[in-house]
DNA sequence: GGGTCAAAAATTGTATACAATGAGAAGGAA
DNA sequence: TTCCTTCTCATTGTATACAATTTTTGACCC
């Protein structure tokens, strides 16, 4: 059977991946029931992979489970939205406090400081020459050190679930950042934002790094505020339309 | 079908309690694989319902994916379990911390003063005549009034997920604490927290809530540090075996 | 005795069938 | 129209069958 064949993952990451990706695309609207038939007619796999895809997706709080049975595309409100980024703020915050308070290894230390080093690169030239997708990349190397940094599992795994929320996610506003100039000086003082936090953290300066991983998240608050002002904006948001208006 | 006829639950509802309850009962060792047919023979039920409860009880973090297929009882370190409980202080003082920042109801102020006046009750008397079964069902109620208070949907769910790992439950030690007399006193001294946060919450001390709140989550570290000492107390807390030494 | 290889047994992943319940349409009464 | 009732159809929950792959057993060789 396909458990792992080559290129072909099993059918159930695939179903989870396609409907994870057909939820994204705006398929369907929030509320609207996941009928296990249809997804399956539209993925080509049978029911049993796309039944536990739904039950894995609901635990990831992509869909929420309709009382009489079945699943039904979650709704967010805005005020979901901005607790997802507090709670981001916070779990990072606890990261980097414990990283500080229990020491990191010269290693970790080196391999993150590469990554701000690179991130300084990205973000020194003229905002017009930014290179998105370096910076998104990058971005996403530096959050991944941050969390990884205390050592913990239970603290990644809870970042991790926390951060698979759509509009939760670290890059989630990079779009909207990069192709609305107004925003990108939040660019430069996120970076900085990075810098201070791994300072605090090498100088074990424990309140001072959690305070500032908060500060940091808060920041995609305010890129969210912004953003849902303008209806143009909203799309450049991945999975901004889950919320109700 | 039995969706949920009278008191007849759903069989997959069935199979993840009554996994969960073999799983706790020390029926299998930390690292055994869980074999689905071995499970629907004790249970009574097909694999597929026990299928989806190992599912859930994999997000749940109390079974872990074999990468060759199937399931196994997770192993913790005494590290994870320290982690654990720090998380759950954190989140428990993130909720009191923006309860206190975004104000309460009088209602919902009025509700958890009245479960602190039981408490007070339960635990004035002589610590001999303690009413163990009290103490413990209005202690959930406490810990359960906290996470609501914020009123964000997001932070209470994620108290939920951290605190249904075994050991990070707020009364996972009541047991330890209530058989071994040196342990009694910090009974009272948790109460005392609990009026402690309550009152910060009441008079908007964002801080001093989330301080205290990590402050009495803490106290379950204690109680870990001494029960992780003594062999005979480690059956008193639920899933402790869990643990590798 | 220990290690390697091969065959057998066990176990999983997936597809499909079926019964029971829920949702929705059609139709009638007010 | 609007509300209620009944009937039909769609959809889910569960059981089971089957193929593929792991894992274990056992034999053989060094």
């Amino acid at each position: 059977m396909s458990r792992q064949s080559e290129k072909s993952l099993s059918q159930t990451l695939r179903a989870a991946l396609g409907v994870r990706d057909l939820l994204y695309s705006g398929t369907f609207r929030p509320g609207e029931r996941l009928s296990e038939i249809a997804l399956s007619d539209r993925l080509g796999l049978s029911r049993t992979p796309i039944r536990a895809a739904l039950a894995r997706l609901e635990q990831e709080g992509l869909v929420e489970v309709i009382p009489s049975g079945g699943y039904a595309v979650r709704t967010f409100s805005e005020a979901d939205i901005i607790d997802a980024i507090e709670l981001r703020g916070v779990l990072e915050g606890t990261a980097a406090r414990l990283a500080a308070e229990r020491g990191i290894s010269d290693d970790y230390l080196n391999a993150i400081s590469n990554t701000l080093r690179e991130l300084d690169e990205i973000v020194a030239p003229p905002v017009a020459e930014l290179d998105f997708e370096r910076y998104h990349e990058c971005n996403a190397v530096f959050h991944d050190q941050l969390r990884n940094l205390s050592g913990s599992t239970i603290i990644r795994q809870e970042i991790e679930r926390v951060t698979n929320m759509p509009f939760a996610d670290p890059s989630a506003f990079l779009k909207a950042q990069v192709d609305f100039p107004e925003f990108r000086a939040s660019l430069q003082v996120g970076q900085e934002h990075h810098r201070a936090i791994i300072d605090a953290v090498a100088k074990r300066e424990g309140a001072r790094a959690e305070a500032l991983a908060r500060e940091h998240a808060r920041l995609a608050k305010r890129n969210l505020d912004y953003v849902m002002k303008n209806q143009i904006l909203k799309d450049s948001v991945p999975g901004l339309f889950l919320v109700a208006v």
